[in-house]
RNA sequence: UGGGAGGUCGUCUAAUGGUAAGACUGCAGACUCUGGAUCUGCGUAUCGGGGUUCGAAUCCCUGCCUCCCAGCCA
């Protein structure tokens, strides 16, 4: 979890230090990842993760995987399966810990009767569109509810009944008799429970009375015995209610600690958009690989390590921002460059032919597996007289500061020969350039020492090439905060059109072997990962992030 | 126009009364059998105005801007 670097000093950690030193909570430091199993867990609950997992790791002390499971409405084993496997994947160490909401339920009930009994709390008749009038708003006090003075007696029996499935749903509510004057409106007598008849996916049919956030997670920590909760900052209005919970039940009382949610550019990190992509099917599932799910991710070769040092390296603050993609993509690449191992493989297809090498000759060349890791070791390539290069790494005409293959210019093959371009060969009709010809050096073999060339290409023998299909994915979205849409408009009119485009490409014969979620480079192309749906018969590579391209950038400015 | 929380390079984060630092991005160069990786260099910031102080990003006053809150969601 914490990998090598030491972890950057945060707001946080200072208070946890505080504590420490001053011996609150005996020294302990228990903290809790509290996901509700209402979606796939994604790219800024992997912060959480470090956050919450990490701050426990360094102290000595636990973190408790806790799902926030009260709403049935919303909530499925699906989800829960989901991140209990990728909470597992990003390395959080939640032992035998994993907790829910819904263990407690017995034991909220009882509190509830405790706070009716001190007239802490009521059961109200009114509907949720009168509670909603009766609110108030953030410039006017709202009024107590009819029903505000009932006898305990009254309240406890109606609670019960309540319990007991007597009543719709929506008939009544257990409210907090706190303030309807409050300037903060969720000290205004705030719902507890309301009635759902619905299965629960863990309680199915037990419970037909359900606690709202607010009753159940400061209950939840205190049972837990957690030290910090760590939550984000739209909660920051709900902790004067958190303690007043606490303080009115006298009971163990966990510290809440808001931090500011993690933004991405060119990304939606809502439940409720990702899960408008997936039903919408505008991708393939909450693993689409442009998801921006931890499960996406996963599929579309990111490493937990990047993953993590990504996490680790953005810091923890109470400041509203949006962290650049091109950041996440560094972290990935860093992670990728020491781990892939290298293969050569050709995404758009141009068949060269060497016009001096001999007719049937084969050659198997030594290759570098892992520049970065010489413990990884070489392989053989095998190399003939026809072989496919990129269409990219040939032009006619080439333009200034292209340094690759054109008419008269030299290259060198990886892993082979120098190359000398002398011709090509056009359909007579189209112009399409179908073959360029080229006469080798066969003194400059690799590793024998030979003149500089200015580039460097890969190939693939066209005599034992493998046919792969890749996936080349780009943003999802076209602009930076697709969360700031004009009046009238959605996030949806920023989608990118363009953000997959799949091409049937060539690859040596190493890759023959990938199994679905081996990750490679794809020399001078970027990292690629063998998909799920990948078979021996029908390989399949999503495109992970390309390979920095100083060229491709130069050639965008023009 | 109520309450809560924030404003430091383009972006994110640090500096906790004592030389405004780092990372990402960008630009320039070196090196390179990946136009990759690596290395070097450059650039840009304390929201505004007052005040306290030998000294202010930091403390005080004041103004401005941004985000969150009126679910029987979390």
């Amino acid at each position: 979890m914490m990998d090598a670097d030491s972890p950057p000093s945060n707001f946080i950690r200072d208070i946890i230090l505080a504590d420490i030193a001053s011996g609150k909570y005996g020294g302990r430091v228990h903290t809790r990842f509290p996901p509700e199993p209402n979606g796939y867990l994604h790219v800024g609950h992997a912060k959480s993760i470090m956050i919450n997992f990490g701050l426990a790791e360094e102290f000595g002390g636990k973190c408790n995987l806790r799902f926030d499971d009260t709403n049935p409405t919303k909530e499925d084993q699906e989800y829960v399966d989901s991140i209990i496997e990728d909470v597992r994947w990003l390395g959080g160490d939640f032992g035998d810990r994993v907790y829910y909401a819904s263990d407690y339920f017995d034991q909220l009930y009882e509190w509830a009767i405790e706070l009716i009994k001190k007239g802490k709390a009521y059961v109200c008749d009114l509907s949720s569109e009168e509670v909603r009038r009766t609110r108030g708003t953030p410039t006017e006090p709202g009024q107590n509810s009819p029903y505000r003075d009932r006898s305990v007696e009254e309240n406890l029996n109606l609670f019960e009944r309540m319990k007991n499935g007597e009543f719709p749903d929506g008939a009544r509510t257990l409210r907090a008799k706190i303030d309807m004057a409050s300037p903060n409106l969720n000290l205004r007598d705030p719902v507890m429970y309301r009635i759902l008849h619905a299965e629960h996916h863990r309680t199915g049919r037990k419970w037909c009375i359900y606690p709202m956030y607010d009753w159940a997670h400061g209950q939840c920590d205190s049972i837990e015995g957690i030290t910090h909760s760590i939550c984000t900052l739209e909660f920051e209005d709900h902790r004067p209610l958190y303690d007043w919970f606490l303080d009115q039940l006298g009971i163990y009382h966990p510290q809440q600690i808001e931090f500011d949610r993690l933004n991405l550019t060119y990304t939606v990190l809502s439940k409720r958009k990702l899960l408008q992509l997936v039903e919408q099917g505008i991708v393939d599932g909450w693993d689409d690989p442009r998801m921006p799910t931890i499960s996406g991710m996963r599929r579309r070769g990111y490493s937990p390590a990047g993953l993590r040092a990504f996490a680790r390296s953005l810091g923890v603050s109470k400041t509203n921002g949006i962290t650049e993609f091109e950041k996440l993509e560094y972290y990935i690449r860093q992670d990728l460059n020491r781990t892939s191992p290298r293969v050569m493989a050709v995404l758009r297809p141009l068949k060269l032919v060497i016009t001096n090498y001999p007719e049937g000759q084969l050659e198997w060349l030594e290759a570098v597996n892992n520049p970065e890791d010489p413990s990884a070791g070489t392989r053989k390539v095998p190399f003939g007289r026809e072989i496919w290069i990129e269409r990219d790494d040939f032009c006619e005409v080439p333009p200034k500061g292209y340094y690759r293959l054109y008419p008269g210019n030299e290259v060198r093959l990886r892993y082979a020969y120098i190359v000398t371009c002398e011709g090509v060969v056009k359909d007579p009709v189209t112009g399409e350039i179908q073959e360029v010809h080229c006469r080798y050096d066969p003194s400059t073999q690799s590793g024998q020492p030979s003149r500089k060339v200015k580039s460097t290409i890969h190939w693939v023998c066209a005599a034992h090439a493998i046919p792969i299909e890749a996936r080349l994915y780009d943003k999802l979205f076209t602009v930076e905060d697709p969360n700031q849409v004009p009046e009238g408009q959605d996030f949806l009119a920023y989608l990118n059109p363009n953000s997959l485009e799949i091409v049937q490409g060539k690859a040596e014969p190493a890759l023959a072997s990938a199994q679905p979620g081996d990750r490679y480079q794809f020399e001078r192309l970027g990292y690629f990962a063998a998909d799920k749906s990948s078979r021996p018969d029908h390989l399949v590579f999503n495109r992970t992030v390309e390979l920095r391209d100083t060229w491709a950038k130069l050639q965008k400015r023009l």
